[in-house]
DNA sequence: ACCAAACTATGACTATAGTCATAGTTGACC
DNA sequence: GGTCAACTATGACTATAGTCATAGTTTGGT
């Protein structure tokens, strides 16, 4: 590796270990980038060489949170169980690794909801969250439907979106509340439900 | 009425009408705060007295529109039909109004889910599309149960939070989406299956 | 070792949301 | 119609994200 690979990676890891401290300390919007740049020894328009945007830093830890809980999912999506087991095993996966930041998540789901709209990334491109769930559950759902035990009359495009959208409104309603419901619960019984159906 | 109170009233009106044009013509992010007071003849300062944020402005556009959906809305639920043709009924006349205007939709659900998370507003102030979305397909299910076309096992709280996050991963695709798909018609065919299961 | 090109760092500068002390206006009471 | 308290308008000022022309560094070729 050049010398300039080596300092290059080195920045940003100092950007993203300094801002880190930072943000715990005093929370996301109060830091400024001027205050990281002075604690990383750094001039504040070298930052905007490495992340275009505050936002964008933020994005990069999700990032590497997402890495983390993308192992643990990638295992049970090898599991042989039924198609809702495992739905709701990744569910409670995501869950979990919310739980586990809360404040971080609540500054991230608002970053994927502004993303998933400026269209401007094609569908692989993008690493938005809530896209690649999306895709995930379509995967399982297609696999489901194999396997027989998933109603094969569905339109399996249909149902990911509807399991997308219960996975955000859930996480919204536990970001909403202080602690007294659990995020991956909720979730679970909701799958539960979808595979039974509430008509009479 | 008072002097005051008609001035008061006369320059929000104004601020309302002058954004609105220069929203419609450069976008939001391209307005500036500078350039509304100029063009509608008050001091900056003037327009933080009656809209303590930018975004405070886009809500009361999303309040306004909001009125005129709801006289709609309220309409449905009157009517004599099962449940599940009320809420579609009510899901499709949000979808309409919402492809009425894409650019402010879009602003909108931002700042709605904004919103969501600063729990600061109890459920009663909280003037949020979302949440009121929710306490209405709450209201109409509990009434569902009662009139024996929804499964009485279910927990109602728990399902209008799967219908309000059908409703909201719905609008993020179809604001995604370049005006191919539409909002009202996939909405309706997810509520069927939600009401059927998905399960074999 | 030297040079030019490519890359990276720098910090003064710009743009814009939002604040706040001050000045001006209105209304109610005498 | 004079006076004072309450309300409202004002715009210079602050805070902060992001830009960009310039200076500095690294690299590969000779």
């Amino acid at each position: 590796m050049s010398l300039r690979e080596k300092k290059k990676i080195e920045t940003k890891n100092k950007i993203f270990e300094v801002s880190g401290r930072l943000f715990k300390d005093k929370g996301f919007e109060n830091t400024t980038v001027d205050e990281i740049t002075k604690e990383a020894g750094i001039a504040k328009g070298t930052f905007f060489n490495y992340f275009p945007t505050k936002e964008a830093l933020l994005l990069y830890f999700g990032e590497k949170k997402e890495e983390l809980v993308y192992d643990l999912i990638e295992n049970e999506t090898m599991k042989n169980i039924p198609t809702k087991e495992k739905i709701k095993n990744i569910l409670i996966c995501l869950a979990d690794s919310c739980e586990n930041d809360k404040e971080l998540t609540k500054l991230l789901i608002l970053e994927h909801t502004k993303c998933m709209q400026h269209s401007c990334l094609g569908p692989d491109e993008c690493k938005n969250s809530l896209y690649r769930l999306n895709k995930l559950v379509y995967a399982l759902l297609e696999e489901g439907v194999g396997n027989k035990d998933v109603k094969s009359s569905i339109d399996v495009k249909m149902v990911a979106d509807i399991i997308t959208g219960i996975h955000l409104y859930s996480l919204i309603v536990w970001l909403k509340s202080d602690g007294e419901i659990s995020f991956s619960n909720s979730i679970s019984e909701k799958i539960d439900m979808l595979f039974e159906g509430i008509g009479v």
